[in-house]
Formats: C-alpha cells, sequence, structure tokens
DNA sequence: GCATAATACTTTACTACTCAAGTATTATGC
DNA sequence: GCATAATACTTGAGTAGTAAAGTATTATGC
C-alpha cells in the first residue's frame, strides 16, 4: 500500500509525531504567554553561566537564524524577561541576559510544559522514552552529517 | 545540568531531531520544485483510489488546516500537478485529483527523497528504525489522547 | 597601517502557514 | 417545508519564521 521504504517511513512518523506532540505543549505554555521557541530561549539562558549568551550562539543552540533571534527576543526584552548586554572587547556582539523576572517565568511555565510532556508520554514507560531517546540521538547525528554532504 | 524530566529531554530530542533530519529532505525535493508538504500531498493522493480526495481529508492526512490546503494547492493546480474535480452529490465539497503530470513528478522525486532519507538513517539499521518506528508511535497515540483531555 | 575579508548583528521582503469570519450548500428537528 | 445547525470550503488578517542585503566592527595578509 505505502510502498515506501522504511527510512522514509521513519521520517513520516518523526514528522507526524512532532506535530501532535508539540500541540498540548503549546497549548499549556500559552496559557504563560509564551511560545515553544521562547521557552527554548530561556532555558537555553537558564543554564548559561551568568544567565548570559551570545545572540548568535542562541541561535545555534535553539535552531533558528540570527535574524529569527532578533524578532524573537524584541518582545522578550519589552517584557522584561531578557536584557541586552553590550560586549566591552567586541562591539559587533551584544550578549543577552535572563533577568529575574524571566528566570521566574522560566521556572513556573518549566512545570507546567514537564507536567504536559509527561501526560504525552503517558503510554509510554522510562525504559521505551530513554530507549526512544537514544534512537532519535543517531538520527540527529546522522542527519547532521548528510546534511554536510550535500 | 539539564535538569529536565525524562519526558522533556524526549520532547527537547524530537524537535531537534525533526529540524535536522527535514533539511536534507527540503534541500532534495526543492531540485524538483517541490516542498515537503507539496511531497505529502502528492504522497497522500498517489495512494488514494481514483487519485482523487476530498480537500478537508487532505488537510486532516497531511496535518494541516482546511485554508492551509486551499492555498496550498492553487501553485500545484497552475502548474498542472493536480486539477480540481466536482462532486455531483454535494456541492460544498470539491475533490483533488492527481494529474499523469502529477503522478511522474510525485515518482520521481519520491525516488529522491527516498534516497536522501537513506542517508540520513545511515547510522542506524533496519531494525532501529523499525524500533525507532514503534516507538514514536506509541508516542504519536499517547500525544493525541492528551490533546483529546485539554 | 591599510585594503580585504570575516563576523555579528539588523532590516526588508517574502513564504508558509494559522485562526476567525464569510459564503455556499446540505442535513436535521419539529 | 422551513428555520437552525452543520459542513466544506475560501478569504482577510496576522504570526513565526527564512534568505538576502545592509551596517558596523574586528581580524588578517601583506
Amino acid at each position: 500500500m505505502s510502498s515506501l521504504t522504511h527510512p522514509m517511513q521513519l521520517i513520516l512518523t518523526l514528522v507526524k509525531t512532532h506535530n501532535q506532540a508539540l500541540k498540548p505543549l503549546e497549548n499549556t505554555l500559552s496559557v504563560h504567554g509564551l511560545s515553544f521557541t521562547e521557552w527554548l530561549v530561556l532555558h537555553r539562558l537558564s543554564q548559561s553561566s551568568d544567565h548570559t549568551i551570545k545572540r548568535v550562539s542562541l541561535a545555534d543552540s535553539i535552531g533558528v537564524t540570527a535574524s529569527g533571534v532578533t524578532r524573537l527576543l524584541l518582545p522578550m526584552e519589552k517584557v522584561g524577561w531578557v536584557e541586552r548586554v553590550a560586549n566591552a572587547r567586541d562591539a559587533r556582539v551584544s550578549l543577552v541576559r535572563l533577568t529575574h523576572g524571566g528566570l521566574e517565568a522560566y521556572q513556573q511555565a518549566t512545570q507546567s510544559i514537564e507536567y504536559a510532556a509527561e501526560r504525552v508520554t503517558n503510554m509510554m514507560n522510562q525504559q521505551q522514552v530513554e530507549q526512544c531517546m537514544g534512537l532519535l540521538s543517531s538520527l540527529h547525528l546522522s542527519a547532521i552529517d548528510a546534511s554536510q554532504l550535500s
């Protein structure tokens, strides 16, 4: 019926699962006035030393472009979750720092999203969750590898 | 360091893998003048009886809204890959049919995307691919379940 | 030290959607 | 059979990004 190769079937499953799994998490975050990408920003900042990071590094680690970060941070600065910090050594770079308010928003949103993530994985036991993570990681590495060839 | 729950770590891995894995496939398809979503349309049509399907069913099966389908099909009709077919019994519905040209485009693009998918999974053996698919499917089912609660 | 290149952004124009409202048609209850 | 609701779309307005070009600053080769 399908007649697609197994790797291609895996991709289709990956895409469908991604879309389905993300929806409830985004709904949960929207209560906190946060998009998933914004939560990623707060998460990344929360684990940086000094809660501060270069904008390009942030872009890289959350998987958006530099211009994406510019647009993403604008409203977050206005709300006061993050602030702009200049770099004395290099006037080109401007750092982003998580504010106290931003950390609090992150901690509250994280409680909600983790609970939602638990509901979304309710049919899996912990071993399956870890196994799935491992398999996805090796797929992830292959993908990086493959994209460098083309 | 991360201090996130395992389910949440799985979600992060899922998102990252999804984005990384899709890029090479989209690059491959772009050679054929096709986006990934458009390939999904052709794929879905190719496995429908008579190569024909209702627009809402199509929307559902590829994971976009009805209005998304309208916008998606417009250029595909112009290029001649699909055509609009009226339904005699119900004037509300308009069906989409894969044309001969559309089928040819699909078959060629599928050869490329399947090859790309193989490269993207080159670090996994067939057993791992199938296992990963199975785990993602159970995650998928949980997600549907969870979204119905909220 | 000075031209050229590279880096770190920002801005402009675009794409690919979404949601909500609008239109047309068919189904349902009484 | 006629009002009300439901269904199947389409359209208008908005969102979340991208890619390419622009600006400012720093690094590199000679």
